[in-house]
DNA sequence: AATTTTTGCAACCGCACGGTT
DNA sequence: TAACCGTGCGGTTGCAAAAAT
């Protein structure tokens, strides 16, 4: 295909695949742009970053328009909300959000979003996943998806409501909770199921996968699941009661670094550091108009390990179609870190990457091929190694996980310092 | 140590919905 | 009112890393 050589040579086309589609037609040329897919390098997220500190969220499209960052408004409103955002809680999830996310699946099913509202930091994607990875955990040990070691109490009464977990009595009772569930009261399709379908249950069913009851097939992961949906907290006042063929995963531990979690040297791991090396970055705040900071509960959060209580400030809340007026330049101004021999010494990289990412936000190519996504984050982590204190033990694909993304936060900070400096 | 299997997660896709033209 | 556009949601897939063999 002509042009694939441009495209492989762009800056924008490390790796991934490259989607070429008809743009606007005018004078009779068709534009061909380019967009790629596949994992998001360190380079777009710095532009991505940029972009909505200048311009705030929403108008996604745009942001390929303006920065020259190949990306599709989609990708970078994923992109975005999953990852670059601030205020992400990352690692597994604790026993209290799971007995959210088990109260609220039985009780209106697959509701990523709305779950997500219920647990700030949370996406509704790593909501889904976790839910997956429980239905394929749960299917493959044969235990019932709701069920727990408490069965046997519910087992009695299998219909009588319980009282909610105090995590969820506390989510219950934030005033936006009511807002929220508007959606609910107005459309309870499952709940109305669950009325009609509602019969008492033998405390063998309990006791037993669905898989049991209903035969599974292999169209879908999901189809054996039994979808009556059950009271909240009927079953789950606890979701560590299964047995693992592993080890249970770590659910109230910070694990930003899950795949080591049972390495040896897991524990040896600093804490993650609580704020940045960069003072003036405690206070900075992303303008914010997620659905998930309307219902934010600072109090439940700070009470998390790996989470820095400063990164949970009030945030502005804008529509998304409203701009975020940009940080002030001076809110970006020359840290003596920067000034710092050995800071100066061990940027280049970060730099070289930097002005990298400045070239691509305006629209200009890179003249070197950027580097894979992955040595790409090696090279990045050993950057921020010597400049930002995080956990040197790290694996390559979690590089920026702090809490939320603090080192993401530097680099654009540092870009602009960058830019302070050039100009 | 090498290979295979399993797991977890990032990112994509298709569809739906609401607003605008 | 239909077409278009931007956005959000839920489901699914592909792959890297961890675990098992």
């Amino acid at each position: 295909m002509e042009g694939m050589a441009s495209i492989n040579d762009a800056a924008n086309g490390e790796n991934g695949l490259l989607v070429m589609f008809g743009g606007n037609e005018s004078s009779g040329n068709v534009e061909k742009v380019t967009l790629k897919k596949g994992p998001w390098t360190t380079t777009e997220d710095v532009v991505l970053i940029d972009y909505v500190t200048k311009h705030g969220e929403g108008n996604w499209n745009a942001v390929q328009r303006n920065t020259g960052l190949n990306r599709c408004g989609k990708s970078c409103r994923l992109r975005w909300a999953n990852h670059l955002r601030p205020n992400l809680k990352k690692g597994a999830f604790s026993p209290e959000e799971e007995t959210v996310i088990v109260d609220f699946h039985a009780q209106f099913g697959n509701k990523w979003a709305k779950m997500a509202v219920l647990l700030p930091g949370r996406t509704d994607n790593e909501i889904n996943n976790y839910w997956n990875t429980r239905i394929k955990r749960r299917r493959r040990q044969g235990i019932p998806l709701y069920a727990n070691k408490h069965d046997h109490h519910c087992s009695t009464t299998p219909t009588t409501h319980t009282s909610p977990s105090p995590f969820l009595t506390t989510v219950r009772s934030n005033p936006n909770f009511a807002t929220n569930f508007e959606f609910f009261n107005q459309n309870q399709e499952h709940h109305h199921q669950y009325q009609q379908q509602q019969q008492p249950l033998s405390p063998t069913a309990l006791h037993h996968s669905p898989l049991e009851h209903k035969p599974f097939t292999s169209s879908s992961p999901h189809t054996f699941l039994d979808h009556s949906p059950l009271p909240f907290s009927s079953y789950s006042t606890s979701p560590l009661s299964f047995t693992f063929q592993r080890r249970a995963p770590m659910l109230c531990t910070p694990l930003q670094f899950k795949r080591y979690r049972t390495s040896p040297s897991y524990n040896l791991l600093p804490d993650p550091p609580l704020t940045t090396q960069f003072p003036h970055l405690d206070g900075f705040q992303f303008p914010i108009s997620s659905s998930s900071s309307q219902f934010f509960l600072p109090s439940l959060l700070e009470s998390d390990q790996g989470v820095s209580s400063s990164a949970f400030q009030p945030k502005l809340e804008l529509p998304s179609n409203q701009f975020y007026k940009p940080p002030q330049e001076q809110d970006f101004k020359l840290d003596a870190e920067f000034n710092d021999p050995s800071f100066q010494t061990s940027s280049d990289t970060l730099k070289d990457l930097l002005l990298e990412a400045q070239a691509l936000a305006s629209g200009q190519n890179s003249n070197k091929r950027a580097p894979k996504a992955k040595e790409e984050t090696l090279k990045f982590s050993k950057v921020m190694s010597g400049t930002i204190s995080v956990p040197q033990k790290r694996p390559m694909s979690k590089p920026l996980v702090v809490g939320h993304d603090v080192t993401n936060v530097d680099l654009v900070c540092m870009m602009h310092m960058i830019g302070d400096n050039n100009g």
